[in-house]
DNA sequence: GAAAACGCTTGATCCAGATCAATCCTGACT
DNA sequence: AGTCAGGATTGATCTGGATCAAGCGTTTTC
């Protein structure tokens, strides 16, 4: 993903304020010497590598993780060996905000490329946060921001068709490369189209399908992980449920 | 809902550390000096009626309402008139925490039965946390708490069979009301078949069906909003997806 | 207290998407 | 450069639950 970038071991231990993600990651809108505080409790790892685990559902909770580069997939293991993918996580967010109601992890996040993180021991951001009022409204508008996607995330699975599933989670993806600085319109995806079709509540070969349908039809170019959207416009109609289906919904 | 309690107005005005949802709501594992601080800044308004809304999507935020007595249910409108029911809410539950981050509300807020409500200006709750860091503790957990079942909720619609979706929505009512001192086996429900069956992802037709499926199986008795649990330990089954389709289950 | 309106149930039919079943890449390893 | 394994595609078939279509209470309204 973020379209084949070279990851500069360099720029790992940046500083929060260098970092280019300030602006997306939780220092977003605080004042430079609460930046600088903040920066003192980040922890920054070595570089993982695909299929390493932040941590798994069931571990006891005592940080929150930020990606930095690379991307990571959180999900619900159920007993049967099944799972449930619940989110795909791009540079600046923030992973974790499930465990700490019960201080114990509620899902289990997997790297799917190499990767860097931050890591934020959450007793001492939640101390921090009681010094810092930005710092703690910034926690209380990205618990929030959580909440009203997984929501958008129930609507869409409620509701939504296949079709509609898909090409809305293609344009979410575009959006939020976009606003990392990367190509809106062609990117490579991390993961598989299993992961995929898990996300969005589909099967595998649906997922396949609605690519070569929406590559035949000139809305995308596919090609394995190379993604290229060619008509945005089109594709939101997708979202909307309009265009093939002569725009009947129905009220449920 | 409720098991048909009579709604006192003399208890409507209850200080925090005087009603019995202490243990649930905000106030959990605060001081009683702190829940005095609390109770300072909460608005306890008139009763609502069936129908009445707390507020609707697009609406500025300006505070989070908790349940006292009744139900109220938060959906999502889409332009089309249909909707995404997004949750039932019951006394000492929260409402309007997806409204933080854009301070406008992500959703509406509907009372299904006459319903008292507390309101806490958003503001000043932010404000006293900041001072309070017991305060601010649970503000985190109730956020996260809220993350943690949305995250359930995916799965469900994500992974689970109609019937499995019935009996877990089942399932977590009757928790709720036992909690909270009702009967966990004998409640009546304030959301109609159509609510049920839009929250589920599931057509009306559908949860009419499993109702009497599940009553001529003896899990349960129905007589119209009138709910008898009979058999726990199956209804448990089924939510796992054993019992009736021979234990197997699809990994996807 | 009649009637309209709504919510619920039940039956018949249909279809989007799952499942089953090959085959076909493509990259990793020897 | 050949083999192998996991992912991706494509086709054929099946099915859970949606949709369509009546009826049947109950509640609300005037």
């Amino acid at each position: 993903m973020s379209g084949r970038k070279v990851i500069s071991f360099e720029n790992i231990k940046v500083a929060c304020k260098n970092c280019s993600l300030v602006t997306l990651c939780l220092p977003m809108g605080l004042e430079p010497d609460d930046v600088e505080k903040l920066d003192e409790i980040v922890k920054r790892n070595r570089p993982l590598h695909r299929g390493d685990h932040l941590f798994r559902e069931g571990d006891k909770f005592h940080s929150l993780f930020v990606v930095k580069t690379g991307s990571v997939k959180t999900y619900a293991p159920s007993e049967d060996g099944g799972e449930q993918v619940l989110g795909f996580h791009l540079p600046g967010e923030l992973i974790g905000l499930d465990a700490i109601e019960k201080e114990q992890h509620h899902c289990s996040a997997k790297v799917l490329e190499t990767s860097a993180v931050c890591e934020i021991p959450f007793t001492n951001l939640e101390q921090l946060s009681s010094q810092v009022p930005s710092l703690q409204h910034q926690m209380y508008r990205l618990l929030s921001r959580e909440i009203g996607h997984d929501e958008d995330m129930l609507t869409l699975l409620g509701k939504r068709s296949a079709e509609e599933r898909l090409a809305a989670f293609l344009l979410s993806l575009s959006e939020r490369f976009k606003r990392r600085g990367f190509s809106a319109s062609d990117f490579y995806l991390s993961m598989s189209r299993h992961e995929i079709g898990n996300y969005l509540g589909l099967a595998v070969e649906t997922v396949s399908r609605l690519f070569t349908r929406f590559q035949d039809e000139g809305l995308l170019k596919v090609e394995r992980k190379h993604i290229q959207l060619l008509d945005f416009e089109r594709l939101n109609c997708v979202v909307q449920g309009e265009e093939r289906n002569s725009g009947k919904r129905q009220y449920t």
